[in-house]
DNA sequence: ACAAATTTCAAACACTTGTTTAGAATTAAT
DNA sequence: ATTAATTCTAAACAAGTGTTTGAAATTTGT
């Protein structure tokens, strides 16, 4: 029974995974995702050895589908268009990508909000799988969609423009989860939604308007600074 | 002697103001606070009522430091192109201002940095004075001065491309900071300077280079969307 | 100089953290 | 069915957290 998938484990995996992508890793107690997870303690030394290592074992887990997810999206966009899609498409299939599968509330998702705030994080956990798995192949894929709509753009050029634009997506993911995390009756979360009435909306709509704004803003920098050559 | 500065007290709020701003509120312990002031870990809750309040005084002594900074240097290049600046003069001021105020070493600036952080996070601290005392007047005195550049701009519009900016500036920011946090030595600090190479350079040129892009970038975005009427 | 208020200090408190232990319960194999 | 391996469980462990205590040391006012 030693490749079969066993009960206790998965289940320590899927509860740690919402817990971790809600809370943070120091935030979340070996006591409390037990409850969760209805088992024992020591389960989870147990079946991983320590803390660290589930946290290895939950991302690892996911980054396969989330990198899946994103891949196939920007491969989509790029075939739809017969080979050249326009500037637009790409910049927003990525970033529509990137806030849908981060917060949407099933789990598949969530844990990239995590990844995004432990990158955020001086003391951070599995970075080194993040990049291996997640961040290098989707930086190559968005660099070669984006070469494809422009292809005099340099490859230092695509470091800063794709800097800026996932820059431009944890801010506006950050905003939306401290938002929930804060409750909406709070005295600073209608702080915020006055300065910020977008995150007044449901959360389809938000991720719709930020994925327009910052698709158009984006967008028009680059063909500002790296104007299409006909 | 009420009001006369009480060396202790003084010494515990510089020591706290270096360690919160470098390690994060939870990342440091009362004892650790009490060792780096040299003071007895009682005196923490002696003279302030506990660690949650020290950290508010921490910052909010400073806040008045970096808030009258930011406002100045928006305020200089207003009054130096005579009232009409160009939307670059602020956009770079406000970059710069933002990434020497937290990046520089000296203990004036660094806990903008953990603001920042704190505002990244779901749980956070005195984020009701950060929002009072330094995001109100400096988004107030940025939306200003780019209506100033740009008297086409409504407000709605300010509140995306300030949000595009400030997004940026914290990527940019924290990308540096984790950095340091890891030691320019590590094996996952090489792998980010080969995603970025700007990471490679001293802290000079690297607020220079970022300052020159994201106002490169975010300029030409709001021309191309709000086009100058002349 | 004396008394009163303030400040410092070592020690302890109550609690939480991740981890380990030894034995019981369960499962698998012969 | 009996043995052997695996899995689960309650309890304890060692170390860390913020906070409190009560008695010393110090400073202050008279």
């Amino acid at each position: 029974m030693s490749e079969e998938s066993h009960p206790t484990k998965d289940r320590l995996l899927d509860a740690a995974e919402e817990l971790f992508a809600n809370k943070g890793y120091d935030d979340v107690s070996i006591r409390e995702l037990a409850a969760a997870a209805e088992v024992n303690v020591a389960a989870v030394n147990y079946h991983f050895q320590g803390k660290e290592n589930l946290f290895n074992e939950v991302i690892l887990r996911r980054f396969v589908d989330q990198r899946k997810n994103t891949l196939a999206a920007l491969a989509k966009v790029q075939s739809k268009a017969g080979g050249k899609p326009s500037l637009e498409e790409i910049v927003g299939a990525l970033v529509r990508e990137y806030l849908q599968g981060t917060l949407r509330d099933d789990k598949s998702g969530t844990f990239l909000a995590l990844m995004a705030r432990e990158m955020s994080s001086p003391k951070s956990h599995a970075h080194e799988a993040f990049f291996k798995e997640m961040v290098a192949p989707v930086f190559q894929a968005f660099s070669g969609a984006l070469m494809t709509a422009r292809p005099n753009l340099l490859q230092e050029d695509l470091n800063w423009i794709i800097a800026s634009i996932v820059g431009q997506i944890h801010h506006f993911l950050f905003r939306w989860k401290k938002m929930q995390a804060m409750g909406s009756d709070s005295d600073t979360s209608q702080t915020m939604v006055r300065f910020f009435p977008a995150l007044g909306l449901p959360l389809e709509q938000y991720i719709q308007q930020v994925t327009s704004h910052v698709t158009q803003f984006s967008c028009a920098a680059i063909d500002a600074m790296h104007p299409e050559v006909s």
